[in-house]
RNA sequence: GUCCCCAUCGUCUAGCCAGGUCCAGGACACCGGCCUUUCACGCCGGCGACACGGGUUCGAAUCCCGUUGGGGACGCCA
């Protein structure tokens, strides 16, 4: 049992290949088979190495690593010549002069006459040897149909009649995208192809190829697009569509994975899946039938989940970047995984981490103007000089006194426990939203502290 | 235009294949409350869907037909 995930190199990987590159890989993993990679780029033009590079790191990032491959299709030219050949000795193939412009005539008629815009087979009978400009076309059965039964549809089945002769070989003498994928899987082995939606009507074509080249037929299993908030098929025009946007807007890809996975498969009314629990769950029956919408908010929950689970060095690994973004390029690693267990339950991404995270690895945390100006003002001076003195006899180690000091103090001062934290945590952090007021202090550490309400204090003051 | 596929809350979906236990369950989002030193987290509650029309049946979200809507394909792109 072998799946295979081939993308052709003209784009970053997006959310849908992304997702059908998962399926092929858990169930690959799932039933102990294996998982080919391969490069579709038998269409020089577009082919760019700078996105073969783009891919493979997104599914590195993603985790899906492959057992055979990576196969280049421009460097197996000599095989496809090889089949062509073979179907053209076979009388499965002819060579077609047709110009172009006859091509376009045809397809326009076709259309006309309400038909589909299909090749005539005027070059069919003919005979025809190798020429300048020739191409060669698959002959195909004109009656009977085609049919599969596919792993995530069902019955499919096609007239062979609505199926014109294709191109296999261009007149540039490359193969075309047809003729290549059904040489490359049945080369290597492939017995599951699993790919998107928009293939279905490619499938009874590529049987017949399977068929005339004499190789057995793999299972065919589709699953649906992956629509944007509109419901079109999901593209540029709809933001972040490329599996490394979401890295760089601070998601885990445990997240997007579990995001990717819940959107059009499901396990009951699970909805979070370890990437271990989707190997042992995942099968392709219980991929949904139906085109589905992409939904931040989900991604977002979902991330937020992991987020809570990640191991906090890794997280303290992964934030540089997004602390280099702010301007953060230098700090303590020490105070900064500190800091992340407390601060991520009010976070759902890396970037937010990193905004959480900013005023305890900073030497003076920039004050938030409202804050300031609200609870930096000489009415809470005794507070802070009196928290002052209790950070400088009680240090930061005994929480528990330290919350006993606050309430007697507010008690005192006839103020509720929020009158004393506030400002105190505008003076350490420069915000008014922060973990709770003895953990800050914890986080910081009896020195940090200190300066920190010092220079709150002469703020005060000038 | 032709062919193929699809159709449950705003979104992802469970249920459908083996009709009744579904005046349809879960999750996200949203709204309200609780908790509370702030902000979150968490907990509790609320809002909210079987596209429409026929048929089969004692009984249909589940089966059949049609309609509508959506998507995909129709290339010397993949």
């Amino acid at each position: 049992m072998r799946t295979r995930f081939p993308p052709s190199p003209t784009g970053a990987l997006h959310l849908g290949g992304a997702r059908t590159a998962l399926f092929n890989w858990l169930f690959a993993r799932h039933h102990g088979g294996e998982f080919v990679f391969r490069l579709e780029d038998t269409d020089r033009e577009r082919s760019r190495d700078e996105h073969v590079d783009s891919i493979m790191g997104a599914m590195d990032w993603l985790g899906l690593d492959w057992d055979q491959g990576p196969f280049y299709q421009s460097q197996r030219f000599d095989r496809y010549r090889q089949a062509i050949q073979q179907m053209l000795d076979s009388g499965r193939a002819y060579w077609c002069h047709c110009p172009p412009e006859r091509l376009d005539q045809v397809r326009q008629e076709a259309l006309a006459k309400g038909g589909k815009p299909m090749y005539d087979g005027h070059c069919r009978e003919l005979g025809l040897g190798p020429a300048p400009g020739a191409v060669v076309r698959f002959r195909g059965p004109n009656s009977g149909d085609t049919a599969w039964k596919d792993l995530i549809k069902g019955p499919i089945s096609f007239a062979n009649s609505e199926l014109d002769d294709l191109v296999i070989l261009r007149s540039d003498g490359s193969p075309t995208y047809h003729l290549a994928v059904v040489v490359d899987d049945v080369d290597m082995g492939i017995s599951h192809v699993i790919r998107g939606d928009d293939h279905v009507s490619n499938t009874p074509r590529q049987i017949l190829l399977y068929q005339a080249l004499d190789s057995p037929v793999p299972q065919f299993g589709h699953v649906p697009m992956i629509l944007g908030p509109d419901k079109t098929k999901l593209s540029k025009r709809h933001g972040a569509t490329a599996v490394v946007d979401y890295r760089e807007l601070g998601y885990l890809p445990e997240a997007m994975l579990n995001c990717l996975a819940r959107l059009g498969w499901s396990h009951g009314d699970q909805e979070i899946f370890s990437r271990q629990e989707l190997v042992e769950l995942f099968n392709l029956e219980a991929v949904g039938r139906g085109a589905a919408v992409f939904d931040v908010d989900k991604l977002n929950h979902l991330n937020a989940h992991w987020l809570q689970q990640a191991d906090p060095q890794r997280l303290a690994d992964l934030l540089p970047p997004f602390l280099a973004a702010r301007g953060v390029n230098a700090f303590d690693r020490a105070t900064l995984v500190k800091a992340i267990p407390e601060i991520r339950p009010r976070t759902k991404t890396l970037v937010e981490l990193a905004d959480w995270a900013e005023p305890y690895l900073v030497e003076a945390p920039a004050i938030d103007p409202k804050a300031g100006a609200k609870f930096l003002v000489s009415a809470n001076r005794p507070v802070l000089e009196r928290v002052r003195g209790l950070v400088a006899e009680l240090g930061v180690e005994a929480p528990e006194a330290m919350e006993e000091a606050f309430r007697q103090l507010a008690e005192e001062l006839g103020v509720k426990l929020g009158g004393v934290a506030q400002p105190v945590r505008v003076a350490l952090v420069g915000r008014t939203a922060s973990p709770g007021i003895f953990e800050v202090l914890a986080i910081l550490g009896r020195e940090r502290s200190l300066a920190r309400l010092d220079r709150a204090l002469s703020a005060i003051q000038g």
